[in-house]
DNA sequence: TAAAGGTAAGTGAGCGCTTAGATTCGGCTC
DNA sequence: GAGCCGAATCTAAGCGCTCACTTACCTTTA
């Protein structure tokens, strides 16, 4: 199969991109019962029925920025503990990795966090996967850093749900035009995450 | 004037307060947008006009679980930092009380926290004001703490922050049926966030 | 000539809210 | 104590609009 692609099949690959970024960004400000199709129409450049050529349905949108959105997270997290480190270099790149994500990404984060109610059963067992594999990541470096000796929490499964948490609310109040970079965030949790897991010194 | 209630007064408070209720079981469910007036009404067992004999629009019907909401949790955090108390106990108690009113009210937590952006600019700020009124009260015990040596934080505006961010996310996955009780949450982001301030043991 | 992307116009359903009338309650007068 | 009238709560029915999505056709591409 030829990788070139055709100047028509390169229109589609654009407007399905501008309507993916009109959903999230209107998804993200207005949620999405509160967000029509013609909003995202409108805001990606196209007529209403445009949609529909490129998607099944306005879930399937949504379905798609959520898969999408929790691939990369997923990647990126795992990579960050990849390598040969501590635990505490591990639970520290794992955190500053997430916390990057949500502050730099909160537009998209804010979607794939609070409007998952908007999907079809199949399509949120599918996202929960994701999410479980997410979770798992997490709290097998905590429990590996207790095992090891190199943490002290007396529970690594609440203390790992804390972390995420952390990430995960970022999103709900991270402001671009606020005083906090995403830097200066992720260094600062990474941080309070080795003292809420009780990493020794 | 009398506090005796008269049968009209008392059916009329009745209403209210099942009109109420079933909007926040189903702004929590659904979200505001994807909430009908005619959802609200069924539940409370109520036709779809009598939504309108007691709130002026549907949006004043969120207005009012948010204000509750909030000023509830205001009162509450408050109430748990005013004992005579070291810095860590009162950081902890804070910490423990807006926990236990993020888990044990779930349902409303998630209607006051992720559907604000559906009230109108006016009443917007009116709730902006009380959630800074609660935040203005734990970062002002955090602070306090590292003016007293007690607590050992770089930055004591991110660590609150964080603290809050830990009630509120337990709102978005807090489930009744959970293994965690909100009791066993509270007292485990209470030890956490003492370590997360640096508390000296 | 078929395929792909696009649009104007439309469909059937549901939305937030309003109106007109019914029922019950309660204060007041006789 | 009875009757009257306004107030409060409630409902059936409806209004004007918007919704998600569909259809029929056009233009360009391959």
């Amino acid at each position: 199969m030829s990788d070139v692609r055709t100047s028509t099949q390169a229109r589609g690959d654009r407007s399905r991109a501008r309507l993916l970024d009109a959903a999230v960004q209107a998804f993200s400000a207005k949620g999405f019962h509160g967000t029509s199709t013609r909003d995202i129409a409108t805001a990606a450049g196209l007529s209403p029925a445009a949609v529909y050529v490129h998607h099944r349905s306005k879930e399937e949108l949504l379905h798609a920025i959520a898969v999408r959105g929790h691939e990369v997270i997923l990647e990126a997290v795992t990579d960050a503990t990849r390598a040969d480190a501590s635990p505490a270099e591990r639970v520290a790149a794992a955190v500053r990795t997430y916390v990057l994500f949500h502050a730099r990404s909160h537009t998209t984060a804010r979607v794939i966090n609070y409007e998952l109610a908007a999907l079809t059963d199949e399509h949120l067992r599918e996202i929960a996967s994701l999410r479980r594999a997410i979770d798992t990541v997490m709290r097998d470096l905590v429990e590996e850093g207790v095992r090891s000796g190199d943490f002290d929490t007396p529970d690594p499964a609440k203390a790992a749900t804390a972390l995420l948490s952390l990430g995960i609310d970022l999103a709900r109040w991270y402001r671009d035009d606020g005083s906090w970079t995403p830097e200066a965030l992720a260094d600062f949790y990474a941080d309070l995450a080795l003292r809420a897991v009780g990493a020794r010194p």
